[in-house]
RNA sequence: GUGGGUGUAGCUCAGUCGGUUAGAGCACUUGCUUGACAUGCAAGGGGUCGUUGGUUCAAGUCCAUUCAUCCACACCA
């Protein structure tokens, strides 16, 4: 034997020795077979301000088991990891940290800034890979990429200048998200949106004629600062007579034009609306219809700006309890009731965000939609589950124009160029370009762009485009995305509408959605509430094997999951159940025992009934993998493993391994070994580390589990007859248990049993199972009667007598038959019903038919019996 | 407001193309120091598949209705 298994199971003991094994090895590059087919992942790059989550577990498995699978199907498979510079969410980290040691940004300047960062990517861009590879992940770190790396960024450089030129990037004053915490502007997908409770503040401004006022209600009066117009619906009857008046603007004395547009809904409020246009996006609409200016009150930070000396200075929220108070001294505040209203806040820091007009630059939507759209309405890109498709297709068709700017150091810096002299604007990959016309050196824009913008284009930029690469002709477009539903809009539709565009293919053909991993209340896992659960700790405690089984198992695309302590200890026991099987093994077989094939022709029946069901285990496992049903292939593993595998067959065949000299000895041994082998392969994507540990223990070929075939299914391996037989004793034995079970004979206390069957062929030889198993000490088989003194028991085969009357109880025992009739009766009834209905034997399927009838017969045969047995009691 | 999810055993969840008597884990009851495993073995109890209707030979599964609950998107100043 190799070596032997540890009398314990102990993941911590081989689990990292395993790993760095295969990594020196080389296992985790794809193969570069070109005569097979590819199969690529690309990693969705975790953020290097991130520690390793519950998240990014469970999707990180779901990946490393379909890569695994599809490696050992022979698949030139490639699965390539990387990490995001998460542009806001880093640079605010930093900030943070700056801030402790009491500098700002502006004090060290964007080069001492980005030194910062680019450190800073070095400490933790590293620590999140070293966690992957504690659950087992099996991606080629040799291709490992980052969002900011050379490569990434002359693809993010090369998109950009490409839509500049395609007229797709723009750039231009409209309404955007300010955060005024990040300083920065943010993405309509960036705000969070919750409700809070308000006030509607009723006011009216004087018509300039002196004729009376107009009336209208905010929810930020403060605004009033910079309203330019009150507009009201042109169909409005009560209002016709003001269109084209003007009012003066209370504190502020501007004159205001009152305008009509149908933007205003006569129903809501007063029918009138205040019109600020530097700081609502629907006011900003209204502005540019009617030409008003743009009047911006508020500095980057929310303050009021110097231009209300009175409010100069003021922050947003105590200027709106100034402007309030002076509307009321001068009359203006008519009143004030509570509202509740959606207010943006931002995605990172929670601040709540300021609509502001600003100069940004966007990306055209609708035109790189469209195809997105037919993409996946087409079917060319498919959703699993199929109902996010109605997710991804109502965002695109709604979408809005993109705004990529961001007044951020950490990111790709914007490729365009200004000439203070003559106001020339350049775009281009040049690094210190000159003026065109008038020849003097240009100014780089300061901005970079959203951190989604890179991301977008991830599934190819990692494998090198926009060059013509071998990765990109091997593994383009990727195979599938794997991804939690809360990132479809951010990131997977923008992949798609990007990969579209910019390689006129499609970046991955599935999305493979899941869920979110909750507490064990079902709450979201978050730092604020402290109610996380740190995947290495779990790791540490019951090993990654059980950790991924955990998460797999019960989980379903698309479905959120609790997370439960209990649920990794269950998987642990089953990581242990299968250690002890293995060990029983080694115990048992002598080094002659083989796991690459096996002979068919001299083995016992429970053997074929085992290799039988194994069969039809590998065609169902894999089928379930290839649908991306992984929890029900994992599931469908643990029974046979624990409940075809070690509670009956190892049960069955102990006799045999035990007498060495039986002349079935050695079939046991091969059998026991061919199919754990094997089952280790069919179970190995899903937990890595221990099939390998055992796999390398048993008797095999070739230098790992990993790199093994996985198993196929083989008509050689069915064998219908002996599953049949088995299912017989199976239940004879069953029968037995429950009934001495019922009546508290304990398994010390052995019978005699006798049985009475038909199938004779199928309980002979079969004996020494019902000694084993039963409690038998000796199995006589006749078609006689047997003695009234026993009791009886009755499968759809045999009766089985076991003299014990002296220690029933005849009253319990007749109840028990009578209930045992009811039962069968009802059965019995319930298929005769459907047997009768012609329109059943008439359209439902033969095989469904015969089914029925088989039940039938069955049953009838056990119901004589039982009424026979209750006849015999009497 | 629009769209979507979920509702199955005490708890957490599976349930594939509509087709045997609806499953698992945990929990519970009873028995077991059976030579791999008490992280175990055996046996068992526990379900009107949220409600009401419909389609079908057949519905947990498809359609409609309604209740509960969660989420996404959009928002009226």
């Amino acid at each position: 034997m190799q070596k032997e298994l540890n009398k314990k199971y102990n993941p911590a003991e081989f689990e990292d020795k395993l790993y760095s094994e295969w990594q020196e090895k080389g296992y985790f590059s794809p193969s570069g077979d070109k005569t097979k087919p590819s199969f690529s992942i690309v990693m969705p790059p975790p953020n290097i301000t991130g520690q390793l989550h519950m998240g990014h577990a469970l999707d990180n498995t779901m990946q490393d088991i379909l890569t695994r699978y599809k490696r050992m199907c022979g698949f030139n498979s490639l699965w390539l990891p990387g990490t995001d510079h998460a542009s806001i969410a880093t640079e605010a980290r930093i900030v943070e940290a700056m801030k402790k040691e009491g500098v700002t940004k502006d004090d060290i300047g964007r080069e001492g800034f980005l030194e910062r960062a680019w450190d800073w990517n070095r400490v933790y861009g590293g620590r999140i890979i070293e966690q992957l590879k504690k659950i087992g992940s099996s991606c080629d770190w040799s291709r490992t990429r980052f969002t900011l790396d050379e490569g990434c960024s002359a693809a993010v450089r090369e998109v950009f200048i490409n839509l500049y030129e395609k007229e797709l990037i723009y750039r231009g004053i409209r309404i955007i998200n300010w955060c005024p915490h990040c300083l920065t502007s943010i993405s309509d997908t960036e705000v969070e949106y919750e409700d809070r409770a308000g006030s509607f503040w009723h006011i009216k401004y004087p018509l300039t004629d002196g004729s009376g006022f107009v009336y209208l209600a905010t929810t930020r009066p403060e605004t009033m600062l910079g309203d330019t117009a009150v507009a009201v619906n042109p169909k409005d009857e009560r209002y016709k007579n003001l269109i084209g008046k003007t009012v003066t603007l209370p504190l502020v004395g501007r004159i205001i034009p009152i305008v009509a547009d149908d933007y205003v809904e006569p129903e809501f409020g007063t029918g009138v609306v205040k019109i600020t246009p530097a700081h609502d996006p629907n006011d900003f609409e209204v502005g540019t219809r009617h030409n008003l200016p743009l009047e911006n009150m508020m500095t980057d930070d929310a303050k009021i700006t110097d231009n209300y000396p009175k409010y100069a200075g003021m922050d947003r929220y105590e200027a709106r309890k100034a402007i309030i108070k002076d509307l009321e001294d001068g009359g203006f505040l008519v009143k004030t009731e509570p509202h509740e209203h959606n207010v943006g806040t931002c995605y990172r820091c929670d601040t709540t965000i300021e609509p502001r007009a600003s100069l940004q630059w966007f990306v055209k939507m609708e035109p790189l939609a469209k195809p997105a759209i037919e993409a996946v309405k087409s079917g060319d890109i498919r959703f699993i589950p199929e109902r996010f498709e109605k997710n991804y297709l109502h965002w695109m068709e709604n979408i809005r124009d993109w705004c990529i700017s961001r007044q951020l150091w950490w990111g790709h810096r914007i490729p365009a160029f200004y000439c203070d002299e003559c106001e020339e604007l350049l775009v281009t990959k040049e690094e210190n370009p000159t003026c065109k016309c008038c020849g003097k050196p240009m100014r780089q824009d300061p901005d970079t762009l959203d951190t989604w913008f890179s991301s977008a284009l991830w599934p190819f930029s990692t494998l090198g485009w926009p060059n013509k690469t071998e990765d990109m002709e091997s593994f383009y477009p990727t195979s599938v995305l794997v991804t939690a539903y809360d990132i479809i809009t951010f990131w997977v539709s923008r992949m798609i509408f990007s990969g579209l565009e910019y390689t006129r293919k499609k970046p991955f053909s599935d999305v493979l959605i899941h869920g979110l991993i909750r507490d064990s209340q079902g709450r979201k896992m978050s730092k604020s509430l402290g109610n996380g659960i740190d995947p290495l700790e779990i790791i540490e405690s019951y090993g990654a094997d059980a950790l991924r089984f955990a998460l797999t198992t019960g989980n379903s695309p698309g479905n959120d999951m609790r997370f439960f302590t209990e649920r990794v200890e269950s998987s642990r026991n089953f990581a242990n159940k299968l250690w002890n099987a293995a060990r029983f093994i080694m115990m048992n077989i002598d080094e002659t025992a083989s796991s690459d094939s096996i002979e068919t022709a001299s083995l016992e029946d429970e053997d074929k009934w085992l290799l039988s069901l194994y069969n039809r285990l590998i065609t169902e496992v894999r089928d379930n993998i290839d649908r991306y049903e992984l929890g029900i292939a994992v599931s469908k593993l643990y029974d046979f493993i624990w409940d075809i595998f070690c509670d009956w067959y190892i049960e069955l065949v102990k006799g045999r391994l035990i007498d060495k000299a039986s002349k079935t000895n050695m079939s046991a041994q091969n059998t026991l070994t061919y199919v754990m082998s094997n089952t280790l392969k069919l179970l190995h994507p899903f937990m890595p580390f221990i099939t390998e540990e055992i796999w390398q223990t048993l008797p095999h070929k070739g230098e790992s589990i990993m790199i093994s075939d996985f198993p196929v299914g083989n008509k050689e391996l069915d064998f219908p007859h002996q599953e049949e037989n088995m299912r017989v004793i199976i239940d004879a034995v069953r029968a037995i248990r429950n009934h001495r079970a019922e009546m508290n004979v304990p398994p010390s206390r052995k019978a005699k049993i006798y049985i009475k069957t038909d199938k004779t062929e199928f309980f002979t030889g079969k004996e020494h199972f019902f000694v084993r198993l039963a409690s038998a000490t000796q199995v006589e088989l006749a078609d006689k009667v047997f003695d009234d003194n026993s009791i009886q028991i009755i499968t759809d085969s045999a009766e089985i007598y076991i003299p014990m009357s002296d220690i029933i109880d005849t009253a319990a025992e007749k109840q028990r038959l009578t209930k045992e009739l009811e039962d069968t009766e009802r059965e019995i009834e319930r298929a005769q019903s459907k047997l009768d209905n012609a329109d059943f034997i008439g359209r439902a399927p033969e095989k469904v038919v015969n089914a029925e009838r088989d039940k039938v017969n069955r049953f009838g045969i056990i119901r004589d019996k039982v009424k026979e047995a209750i006849q015999k009691l009497q």
